[in-house]
DNA sequence: CGAATAAAGTTCCTTTTTGGAACTGACCTA
DNA sequence: TAGGTCAGTTCCAAAAAGGAACTTTATTCG
């Protein structure tokens, strides 16, 4: 199988990844997060080659994760934003920080916390199961196929 | 930057990335999910080239999210297994797959479904705060970057 | 016995993707 | 007019992925 061939796939893990498992589409979405909309101020901060990025944000404005906006005219200039669909990937985003900060230590001290926007508080995040509660793990979760 | 710096960067999400966030290994850890253990078992589903499948599966061996495994002697062979660290990132899979389940639909009807080991009722994951259970998204959360 | 099969790789070669750095085009500012 | 800014594009070399055949140790089939 090639890679493109993923969007097509039934399994929802491999349409997930066709859209971001790339190498560097989820760092561009994490600036994102952080507010970066600029071509220039991604590709400095990322250490991207402005090839690839361009490239990316081209897809990624494609599978309508990113809109790409004119924010002034003359000469005109775009920049980057993200769509609703884009904005519902900061879960993933997040258990995927979650993950390292307590799996992938860094090598000097320094990590990341969310804080409540509300309270201020440290969030602990957790998958859990919107109707009861219950947190989900691969120990107490299987996965059906639906065919139908 | 190159893709192998990302190991010692400060963000989580970036050495979080430097483990998973490849090409193929998502799928690959998605097939260990779902009970795959061997090699042949795995090329074949996922048609990846041997080459590659052997190199992913060497890398998430050095970075302690698989574990090989003697299953036989005579001739001898292994079999890839889940450590710890490697079934802490179920969380991540399912935020994807919900993710993708929402915002990125098959060309043929077909789907996946997480049921409760319990219950069996469906679920419908959520990422969540662990203290206050409150919704973590990008609304209500933002991130503060710790830096000792 | 010899041939075919099996599992888990490795090797070799071609095609794609990256990395790196310079270049472009439309403006703005000193 | 020279230089700067921003968002790319172009070109070439290096790295990674695709594809197919080959290897090694051992088992089964005829």
């Amino acid at each position: 199988m090639k890679w493109d061939d993923l969007r097509s796939e039934s399994c929802p893990v491999a349409r997930g990844l066709s859209v971001i498992g790339d190498r560097w589409t989820m760092l561009v979405l994490r600036d994102c997060f952080l507010g970066v909309r600029r071509f220039e101020q991604m590709q400095e901060r990322l250490g991207i080659t402005r090839h690839v990025l361009a490239d990316r944000l081209r897809k990624l404005e494609e599978d309508g994760v990113l809109r790409r906006e004119a924010y002034q005219e003359r000469p005109l200039r775009h920049e980057y934003r993200l769509t609703e669909k884009g904005k519902a990937l900061y879960p993933v985003l997040v258990t995927l920080m979650a993950w390292a900060e307590e799996h992938v230590p860094p090598e000097e001290k320094s990590s990341m916390t969310l804080l409540s926007r509300d309270t201020g508080e440290v969030l602990e995040p957790v998958l859990t199961d919107a109707n009861t509660g219950q947190r989900i793990t691969h120990r107490n979760v299987t996965a059906r196929r639906n065919t139908e």
